[in-house]
DNA sequence: TTCCATGCAAACCGTTTGCATCTGT
DNA sequence: ACAGATGCAAACGGTTTGCATGGAA
């Protein structure tokens, strides 16, 4: 994470009409130097040993107002936790290891043609697409090279 | 939905060692005959009507089985609940309504390639992958002709 | 002074669990 | 008789909310 890139995101959250207060700028540098998803519960964890006195609330609401804002995505699991990742404001899509959590960007896109093949042959109306990809990241499989990931799709 | 599917579903109910009891059976049959994905409370509040005395515990944990065995599929959802729909075993994508919630399955998948490609630049060994569409259905169009859907992506 | 923003704690709500009972083999 | 299935209600846990306080424009 640059310095650089938390101006342009705070930049974004004011463009957004909210204010970029000394918290909310905690918790966005916060998200932005894991590289990984995280729950509000951890990021608020971490966050009390520098800021004692910041309340949970003002997690849940700023990583709400990030994603408002286009700042951040959730990653709605299964076992019902959000997680939530720093993002660009680009359409991309998603690597995630299933080791550590780690999220990588994928930039780019290559599924217009699919979607409008879909929109012909279902008569939706597409709009939009979700596309993540999941394995396991190079520093994982290091720490486990004895069983191979299995190979579920398609 | 056919009779013939059911029983294909709940002889895999059995072949993945659980009982394919009555409560069970009712369960597979309400989530294949919905054509939307559902949160359990849904499945059982129309279930109740049928069977008065079906405690919600055994819908939530027949839900479980069933996505254990592959015959459904969960939706986590941003707002923090969970949905569940009836699904084929074969890798497949989806495509669902943000009018009704209506999920068609999406078969095949051209992925591979690009599996292939992203495991040489980002140096994850990829297992699968999530890829889901959305949309509007032609009959939530017809409801709502005055507002085109927004093309969000890419 | 006027909005927001924030901390705190309680409320909320979907989900899970413990346990006694029931059911099919 | 026995193992698994079920109903019921309580517990659980992540998230949201109400409200009084604080702080910046």
């Amino acid at each position: 994470m640059t310095g650089q890139e938390l101006d342009e995101a705070a930049r974004r959250l004011e463009a957004c009409g909210h204010r970029a207060t000394p918290r909310r700028i905690a918790v966005l540098a916060a998200l932005m130097a894991r590289r990984t998803y995280v729950t509000a519960r951890d990021l608020h964890l971490s966050l009390l040993r520098v800021q004692p006195r910041l309340g949970q609330a003002t997690v849940y609401r700023t990583l709400e107002l990030l994603v408002d804002c286009g700042l951040a995505e959730t990653f709605p699991q299964p076992n019902n936790e959000l997680r939530y990742a720093f993002c660009s404001a680009r359409h991309h899509h998603h690597l995630v290891c299933k080791g550590c959590g780690l999220v990588a960007e994928v930039p780019g896109c290559a599924l217009q043609p699919v979607e409008r093949e879909l929109e012909r042959q279902s008569r939706f109306a597409i709009s939009d697409h979700a596309l993540t990809f999941f394995g396991t990241c190079q520093e994982c499989r290091a720490e486990s090279p004895v069983e191979p990931p299995v190979r579920n799709s398609p």
